[in-house]
DNA sequence: CGGCCTCGTGCCAAAAACTGTCAGCATCAT
DNA sequence: ATGATGCTGACAGTTTTTGGCACGAGGCCG
C-alpha cells in the first residue's frame, strides 16, 4: 500500500468515528506503528485536514474530504469558477458561503496567470431574480435531508390553504425564481413538490425516515420519467 | 524539494513552452537526471496530464492545470456539484461540456457515500429560461477574450439599428435570460455591453488589443462602482 | 539512406526517505 | 495522584527513489 493510499484510508477511518478515537486504535486498524500514525496525522494536517488531537482524549476530524491531485483544462477551471460564482450568487447564504470558501482554496493553488484572472474572471454570473423570502431556512432542510430525518411542515399551497403534514425530504431543486423541495408525503402517500418559500414552519419529528434518501430520489426520478444523469 | 512540488514545477515549465521541448532541457531546469525526468513525465501522465512525447521532437503539454491534494467539507463538495449542475444546464454547450468533464473527474475520486449520492444529489439545478439563439458562438467570443484579440462585430441594438464596430472583449456575464459581453468599444471610446444574441456577425481583426484583459476588466469594474470580489 | 537528435525502458548500486522502537515530556479525565 | 493519550527527537533497519548506463526505436534533415 502506497503512503498516499494509506492517508486516504486514514481519513476514511476518521470519518467513521463520531467521537474521539485514540491513535493506538487508528494505528492498529491501519497496521502501522503509533509513531507513523502521528506522522501521517501531521501530514494530513499540513494538507489542510482539520484534525484535532488532545492528550487523554483522542482525535476528532472535522468532517471533510480530500481530493487527490487532479488535472483540469483551462476550460474546466473556468467552468468550475463560473459554477462557484453561480452558486455564491443564487443559492441560500449557507451554501453560498461554502462556495466562497471552496473557491478560495482552489484559487490559492492556481498558477499566477489564472489566479490573477479569477477575481476578474472571463465569466461572471450576473444577479439572479429576487427570490421570495424563506420562513424556514434552506440549511435546516438540507440538514434534515442529509440526516434522513422526517419533518413536520406547515405548508400554504397555491390556493392559500394551510396544511400540516409529515414529509421525508430528499432533494432540493433550484430554478431561476423558486426552489422546490422534493419529498415523500406521508399524508398523500406519494411524492410531492413543495415550494420552499411556502413552507411556513418546519420541525424535526425526531426520527429517521425508514428509507435511504438515495433510494427515494431514484424512485422519484423514475416516477418523473427522469434518468439519474439527465435531470432536465 | 519534495517530489510533488517538483511535479508541479515540471508542469509549470512545460506550460511555458509553446513548442516542443527536449527532456534534457527540462531535466537541466529542474536539476535532475534525464532518467528521473522520464519517470516524472510518466507519473504526471498517470495522473491525467496530457503530455505527448515524440522521439526526435520533444514534449508538448496540452494546456492543463493540476490541483494538488485539497480538503473540502461536505458542504463545499455540494456547492461544487451544484455549481457544475448550474453551468452544465445554463451556459453554452462548450463550457457545459467542460463542466461535465470536470465533474466526472471529481466524482471518480469521491468516496462511495458521496459518489453514490451525486447522481441523485441533494441539490439539483432545474432548467433555466430558454435563451435566445446565438448567431456567433460563445466559444468564439471566449477564445477571443482569452487571447486578447480585437474583434469586429455587427451589432443590432434595441432600436433595431445595425452597426459595425471594432471591440476589445474582456468579460462575459451570465444572467437568467441573457448574456452580456463586456467590451471596450473603439467606436465609442468607452466600455459597452453587448447582448450576445444580438451580435449578428463577428470576426477576428487579426491583432491583439493593446491592453491586458485583466486591466480592462478592472477598469470596467471601477467604472461600474464594483469591487473585484463582489459582482452583484 | 545515414547521421544526429531524442523518447522510452530495464537494470543495479547509491542516495534519500520512510518506518518502528525507545525515551521523555505534556495534557486531560477521573 | 494515576492512567490514558498526544507529541517529538534520535537512530537503526527497511523501502523507495535517483542516477548512470545500455539498448532499441522513431523523427528530422541533408
Amino acid at each position: 500500500m502506497s503512503r498516499s493510499a494509506r492517508l486516504l484510508d486514514l481519513l476514511q477511518i476518521l470519518r467513521r468515528y463520531r467521537h474521539p478515537v485514540a491513535g493506538t486504535v487508528l494505528a492498529e486498524e491501519l497496521g502501522i506503528s503509533l509513531r507513523t500514525l502521528y506522522r501521517d496525522i501531521a501530514t494530513l494536517q499540513a494538507q489542510g485536514a482539520e484534525i484535532e488531537g488532545e492528550a487523554g482524549v483522542g482525535y476528532v476530524l472535522t468532517p471533510s474530504y480530500m481530493l487527490p491531485p487532479l488535472m483540469f483544462t483551462h476550460g474546466e477551471i473556468e467552468a468550475l469558477i463560473l459554477g462557484f460564482r453561480f452558486v455564491s450568487q443564487r443559492a441560500d447564504p449557507e451554501i453560498a458561503r461554502d462556495a466562497v470558501n471552496a473557491l478560495a482554496k482552489i484559487e490559492a493553488v492556481l498558477p499566477a496567470e489564472l489566479r490573477s484572472q479569477s477575481p476578474t474572471a472571463a465569466f461572471l454570473a450576473g444577479p439572479s431574480s429576487d427570490l421570495p423570502p424563506q420562513k424556514v431556512s434552506i440549511d435546516f432542510l438540507r440538514q434534515a435531508m442529509r440526516q434522513e430525518q422526517a419533518i413536520q411542515v406547515d405548508y400554504r399551497d397555491l390556493s392559500d390553504k394551510l396544511s400540516r403534514r409529515i414529509i421525508w425530504p430528499c432533494a432540493l431543486t433550484y430554478f431561476d425564481e423558486t426552489r422546490l423541495l422534493v419529498a415523500w408525503c406521508t399524508l398523500r402517500h406519494n411524492f410531492r413538490h413543495f415550494r420552499t418559500d411556502r413552507i411556513e414552519a418546519a420541525e424535526l419529528v425526531g426520527q429517521r425516515y425508514p428509507r435511504r434518501r438515495a433510494t427515494l430520489v431514484r424512485q422519484w426520478q423514475q416516477q418523473q420519467g427522469l434518468s439519474s444523469t439527465a435531470v432536465k
